[in-house]
DNA sequence: GTAGTACCTCTGCAGGACGC
DNA sequence: GCGTCCTGCAGAGGTACTAC
């Protein structure tokens, strides 16, 4: 059955940006996504899922929305909720792929109530059939999406070490002596440039600048 | 307010497959 | 047989939302 998958990569993560991917599988490609490999890019390892990204992008009708950390953190300021920010996201993909495909099915991951993403769909006049469920990536089409959008998120990530000289680890754990080198080398005010705000991080970050 | 559940990330470990 | 790689799972860190 032919659908678009959607997926995010970067929610979770302190550093870098929010990243949404949506990828278009036709019927029968299915198969050939398999028979690349494809599957969940949370469980692939960078280097492979930075090779399939090619593959799926040379293969596949395809978006991605990167949404840097001041980009984030100002729409979070605005929205006052991720998970709004979120449908946003997923929206903005679906809308910038459905003029290149026909298709009525949307196939994503769950992130609280589906309604957000309808609604923001709706208004923008879009009529397709919304499947949201908990663990989407074993459908291979969000798979493919969950790949370029955790590529994407790597590549973002990497442009941040070249621009600031400072390696910002993946996640939220031990990311507080990152988080010190970067507000010595540029100041607290600057810290939003590179990380998203709204954790409780940034406060513990905040606190050990303190204690030193 | 708290517990449960949904998502994200990471690391570490164990088991199987594969090549030398 | 041994080393390497891949895969799956568990646990710990983060977020939000819903139900009680």
């Amino acid at each position: 059955m032919d659908r678009i998958g959607t997926d995010e990569s970067g929610k979770g993560d302190y550093y870098g940006p929010l990243v949404v991917a949506a990828v278009y599988v036709g019927k029968g490609d299915d198969r050939k996504l398999r028979n690349m490999g494809v599957r969940d890019g949370k469980k692939l390892r960078d280097d492979r899922v930075l090779s399939l990204e090619r593959k799926i992008k040379d293969g596949f009708e395809h978006d991605v929305v990167r949404i840097s950390p001041g980009k984030y953190n100002a729409l979070y300021d605005k929205l006052g909720n991720l998970n709004v920010m979120l449908a946003w996201a997923h929206a903005r993909a679906i809308e910038n792929l459905l003029p290149r495909v026909i298709c009525d099915m949307v196939v994503s991951d769950q992130f609280g109530d589906e309604r957000f993403l309808e609604e923001r769909l709706m208004d923008e006049g879009r009529k397709v059939r919304l499947v949201q469920r908990p663990r989407a990536e074993s459908d291979l089409a969000v798979a493919a999406a969950s790949i370029l959008a955790r590529a994407a998120y790597l590549r973002f990530l990497k442009g941040m070490r070249m621009k600031y000289g400072v390696i910002f680890p993946k996640g939220a754990v031990e990311v507080y002596e990152a988080g010190k080198t970067f507000i010595e080398l540029y100041g607290l005010a600057r810290l939003g440039e590179v990380a998203k705000l709204h954790f409780k991080t940034t406060e513990k970050i905040k606190e050990n600048l303190k204690q030193l």
